[in-house]
DNA sequence: GTCTATATTTTGATAGAC
DNA sequence: GTCTATCAAAATATAGAC
């Protein structure tokens, strides 16, 4: 299938390879470029020899999951199908090609605490193709009078949040020990199952009306 | 009603006032000691007369911060009534004693990323406790039928998510521009409201069982 | 409790040979 | 493309006077 001989990594593709790792673990200004090269098995001069500097290294790690989450969305919805179809290969592809990575969730949390403090536009963009997939999978819902009127943005955060989180606290959950009777061990499979239904279940038009609720008791301890 | 004269804040309150701006804003490792004392309008040399160093400084306000949520929902609970108020107030306390902290979502968000690392014990406990209560909850609500068997940490990850990232995303937000014909604004009343609607809503013992349907096509681009 | 001055280490980045 | 040696700035932490 692939070529006979995958060529040897460049010390470029090392140098990446060891900055999402560092990035991810400690945060940018945790990371240190030493500790980068280190892992990476490369010379420290090497590191400043293909990239400008950390913050470029940086935001070119930044570029690359992002767009790979952008593009898989884009394509997951060029699948077509029914509305909930569609929502439910975003999930999934959400899932896949964005919490899978294994330094994906880390990075992207801290982006967020961050501010968006290193994503440049180019990067900021990618974001967006992200939301307006969905913006689009939900009016075509809408249309069909199969999803009742909702926010994307909010929909995208009851989505992504969950699966982001559930992904980054794992070295936590193992801290907690059993805390009822259920065991803290979850598939991720049914997480996404679950992210799923929860999305749909709230899209669906029926059910209690959104909104109609009181946002509960105002009274305080 | 409170006392006439507020006395003015020691210079250990405008540190941890500082601190708390400053990691928020920066993570431990961007945050330094000399622009924490600075905003506190505190010689340096006094940060290490309160606390021991930088890190136990850290430990202070982790400590601070999930004690006050671990507080509200254990009061929240106390206030009674059926399983779904409970689980409402539950909601509705985790947003005004976490997210509604201004710098509580950053910092949450970056403890994640960082797999727990600065968490000692006790502060550990503390997020058990929150857990503890919500397990409590939906157990009462099965025992009386009124929710379907649940995961506590999937339903737990299926709050506090969305708030803390919602939260945490406000900067970022205001950098997408209009996305589709949704304004990108939203009051966080209404997202508290549809994290307790949404949440409600999968718990409810009728609609699709969870579970039930395969987590997507496996079909790939 | 508060401040000045300073010790010590770490870290990002580069010059320049090969 | 790769490596050695090194600089300059920044940052944590403390000693010791008042």
């Amino acid at each position: 299938m692939a070529r006979p001989t995958a060529p040897p990594p460049s010390s470029r593709d090392r140098l990446l390879a060891a900055a999402r790792e560092e990035f991810a673990a400690r945060g940018f200004d945790g990371a240190k470029v030493d500790r980068i090269a280190a892992r990476a098995r490369v010379n420290k001069a090497m590191l400043y020899y293909h990239f400008q500097n950390k913050a470029a290294l940086y935001r070119e790690i930044l570029r690359e999951l992002f767009h790979g989450v952008a593009q898989g969305v884009t394509a997951s919805r060029q699948q077509g199908g029914t509305p909930e179809d569609q929502l439910r290969r975003f999930v999934e592809t959400i899932a896949r090609d964005g919490i899978a990575r294994p330094h994906f969730p880390a990075i992207w949390l801290r982006e967020m605490a961050d501010g968006g403090r290193h994503l440049d536009a180019s990067i900021v963009g990618e974001i967006r193709r992200v939301l307006t997939v969905l913006t689009a999978i939900l009016a075509e819902g809408e249309r069909a009078g199969r999803f009742r009127p909702s926010h994307p943005f909010v929909t995208h955060m009851g989505i992504v949040a969950p699966l982001l989180l559930f992904a980054a606290s794992a070295p936590l959950r193992s801290r907690f020990g059993r805390i009822g009777p259920a065991s803290i061990n979850v598939p991720p499979e049914f997480l996404i199952a679950h992210v799923q239904n929860a999305t749909l279940t709230a899209l669906a038009s029926d059910g209690p009306a959104l909104g109609r609720q009181r946002a509960a008791s105002r009274t305080r301890r």
